[in-house]
DNA sequence: CGCCGGTTTGAGTCCATTCAAGAGGAGTGG
DNA sequence: CCACTCCTCTTGAATGGACTCAAACCGGCG
């Protein structure tokens, strides 16, 4: 356990101040959390599902991913984490894990005991507050991922996603919102729409017949904000930002 | 607003000891709250998406539901409420309501100041910490409907909700779990199950036929619940709930 | 060079949808 | 008490969006 780089924490300050307001105390509260850092591998698990997992998880770079496993092998992915997020938060307070963390690219992180979030999120009302809104504002991407695959078509939900990740990024400060790398396979998209890889596939090349996007292997073009927007029905109020809109 | 008749908060007392432990002192507290009596009838709308609520919902009798229409006019139902659930404690928090709480049956509702929830949560951290795993359950409810509606055919979406219903009614203290009254049209299941209603129908014929339920109008009779389980791929852990499981 | 994971494409199938019509039940008003 | 209406449930037939199976292609890498 480190308090060495406490700068190192700084994306969850960033992220946590787009949730609410934090005075330079609470700053430096949070500067001094504890963790120990770690590193993971592609596809390695950080959480597991049954696991009582000590530490929670703050994302330093990459991107991990939640999702859950049915009865019948089709995975469900929930969530897709970036650098500042606090991908199992959640995990703080349940006691027990009830779905998989996992890294999608190599990831670095900081691991945090969960008895000093508890402690400084009481101790600190807006800590608690933004805290709280972290698990709130998930909850609102899963209600808008189950809107997206239980209502949606294919094109629709693939277009969906598309903004979803081109905002968030955009908010997390990792580049421009028209122009990204999507880190993940078309087999990955496939569990996070409810569809098939193969579908996917179709889904894409469609999109990018249209002229919604461009695509070089995985890179992401966006040509046209606003009409990728229109075709996924998207509207960026769930995501509980502050930010002004991107273009 | 009045605090003469506290005992009505009483339910909610019973599902805040399910997730945390509180003393007396807690449960003084909790029963203090300021409270405004409503009734609404079936249909009728508690909260509107978009709204920003100054009062969050506690459900004393009847059932409610939270849904969201997408652009083509496809409504999703993400959960359904029950006595002694605090049906919006996310807009305590989030500012506007990024989705709709629509009365199911006729319910009676006390409506509490939002600050007054948020204070409390506050100054007594094992409130704030079951409000908080309160709506971390919600979540995690979320994400199995995800994974319902994403990733399992009509048939076992069925059979899970059919489990899910029965699991919390028990819980809430609302009759057997092997014989209740599902309070919702094929059409409202339908939006819960990313369906048609005319699909919800077979396939609610064929659990029948399959001698799974019973049936009569909307009277719901489990005849063999690990079967019933089994077909819908059903494991009560991600309700994060300490009952004993039923029969 | 040859493997390997990921992507692309094709053809046939199926689960759920759509459209449509009829039956059942509860409530209302004459 | 019956006729009428409205809503929900039920059933049938045809359609379609996404799936399955399978093969070929591609780029990166040892």
């Amino acid at each position: 356990m480190s308090t060495a780089d406490s700068a190192a924490l700084q994306p969850m300050v960033r992220r946590l101040r787009q949730l609410g307001p934090l005075d330079e105390a609470d700053v430096a509260a949070l500067l001094a959390l504890p963790f120990r850092r770690l590193e993971y591998r592609p596809q390695e698990h950080i959480v597991r599902e049954g696991d009582s997992p000590q530490r929670s998880c703050l994302l330093l770079s990459g991107f991990a991913f939640r999702h859950k496993v049915a009865g019948n092998g089709g995975r469900q992915i929930f969530s897709i984490h970036m650098k500042g997020d606090l991908a199992d938060l959640q995990n703080s307070l349940l006691g027990i894990a009830d779905h998989n963390l996992q890294a999608l690219t190599h990831v670095e992180a900081a691991l945090i005991p969960v008895e000093a979030i508890r402690d400084l999120a009481f101790d600190r009302p807006a800590i608690g507050r933004a805290m709280w809104t972290e698990t709130l504002v998930d909850a609102s991407i899963f209600r808008e991922w189950t809107l997206n695959v239980g209502r949606r078509d294919a094109r629709t939900r693939m277009a969906h996603l598309l903004c979803e990740f081109s905002f968030r990024l955009a908010a997390a400060g990792l580049g421009e919102p028209c122009r990204y790398e999507l880190p993940m396979t078309q087999e990955q998209l496939a569990d996070a729409l409810g569809l098939t890889s193969v579908h996917v596939n179709r889904t894409l090349m469609a999109l990018e017949g249209e002229g919604l996007i461009e695509r070089r292997q995985r890179a992401i073009r966006i040509g046209d904000w606003p009409a990728l927007a229109r075709a996924g029905d998207f509207d960026a109020a769930y995501l509980h930002l502050r930010e002004p809109q991107p273009a």
